[in-house]
DNA sequence: CGAGTTATTGACGAGAGTCAAACAACGTGG
DNA sequence: CCACGTTGTTTGACTCTCGTCAATAACTCG
């Protein structure tokens, strides 16, 4: 669900984090970069979606509420992932910034022209477009099955591996709350919590304040994420943290 | 997830189950029927992705094998729908009959060359992908957030008011079995089975043998599924049992 | 440094999972 | 058409994981 743009990129790391690359990301390039503060929405769940955004730096979490006020995040997006890629009509989710985010703005209407003018962008549309669904998939998989020490080792997993991340000594820096960390895995804050705590026991991670994990043993939480095969080919290409 | 191709449909009943209508489904015209009988499998997981599918009738379940067999069915598609649009490289999902089917058949390559040919078909793929996403993001808030009970009223309202499912006095064809519906839902077998007889107590729906019940209060389904606006526009153009 | 927020930990309970037995539906063959 | 075996479903008793509620601790920021 996200890191999408990215298994399409060059990814060369340009001291800060590599954004550019991704031919969709070419569209955005004239739009004005806008700032987003941490927390602030990005658009409204239920609003005409009359834009797409690309996130040039920062974190971004999609939301939806359930009746009585239940929360759940769809997916977190990163530097160089488009939001709103797959709406037709309305935004079907609320978009935030999870930290500090600078973005660039284009028109649905420019975009589809653009879209349908050239045949390089198109294919990687569509391919942007698969791997939202496939990523959404595996997330139906870990919601639909994987208990909460799985999906927290998974979640910490694709953080730690995705394109464009790079671990100093292990060093991961998740700048989610806890609580964004459970809607997204469909736990509470407390049993992520407790989950954390107990990986940190078993020495597999040492948590460094509340936005840093040293990952001590990356091959033991792959194995933890209970996924087939893990840490091998799949869980790179696959990719995503989404 | 499905029903994906059904939005788009005219759905001229024809007698029998209509099945044409979508652009797409012109795709899949000239190819020969093939036959599947119930329970077979259609494509596997882990292969390459050669062909796109169309049922022209029937029922199919898509499902991934997690780990130590712990199955997750993370779609069911009916007659209209395609199946396999999502997919670039391998398949992520092996594809079998729930009951005895038609599938026409159509090369990933023929596919790709047509979409991208034809001015109408691209619009009506590319929507196709996105409604894909959006209906797989519907089931993530549905695994992440509901109850056992909300998971099988939703899972029964998207049944009943499927495009295509005409019910005659509330009759509900349900053909997949208890355990399609677990691992849909991602509950157990006796959870299906509690929650249903619980659903039968309380005179909401009555059983009648193992895939047919009657829908006595669509309305007090609907609120229990625990939709926002349940059973007003939402319910019915979000659609897709998905 | 201190108020407010966010995270951790503990005690407890509820909802769903597990295991096992009874039961109903279905298909086959006599 | 009915007996019988097979398979799928329902129901009950028990367990366990995760959610809830509450208190404490750690971080953040003015």
């Amino acid at each position: 669900m996200l890191m999408q743009g990215q298994q399409a990129f060059e990814n060369v790391d340009l001291g800060v984090k590599a954004v550019q690359g991704n031919s969709l990301s070419s569209l955005f390039q004239m739009s004005a970069t806008e700032t987003v503060e941490a927390g602030k929405a990005i658009c409204w769940e239920g609003d005409a979606a009359r834009h797409l955004f690309q996130i040039t730096e920062g974190v971004v979490r999609l939301h939806r509420i359930i009746g009585d006020g239940r929360r759940v995040i769809t997916a977190f997006h990163f530097a160089g992932d488009v939001v709103g890629s797959f709406l037709q009509g309305d935004f079907l989710f609320t978009a935030e910034a999870v930290t500090d985010c600078k973005i660039r703005r284009l028109s649905r209407k420019q975009f589809q022209e653009e879209i349908e003018r050239s045949e390089l962008l198109r294919p990687a549309y569509i391919s942007l477009l698969c791997r939202e669904t496939a990523s959404a998939h595996d997330q139906l998989v870990l919601l639909s099955r994987k208990n909460a020490e799985e999906r927290l080792c998974t979640f910490l997993m694709k953080l730690a591996t995705r394109d464009g991340e790079t671990l100093h000594q292990g060093l991961l820096e998740v700048p989610m709350s806890r609580q964004d960390i459970a809607d997204y895995l469909g736990l509470t804050i407390e049993t992520v919590s407790r989950s954390i705590s107990k990986l940190a026991q078993r020495k597999i991670v040492i948590p460094d304040g509340r936005h840093n994990l040293r990952i001590v043993n990356l091959a033991r939480l792959a194995q933890l994420s209970g996924n087939v095969d893990d840490f091998s080919d799949r869980t790179c290409h696959r990719g995503s943290v989404h």
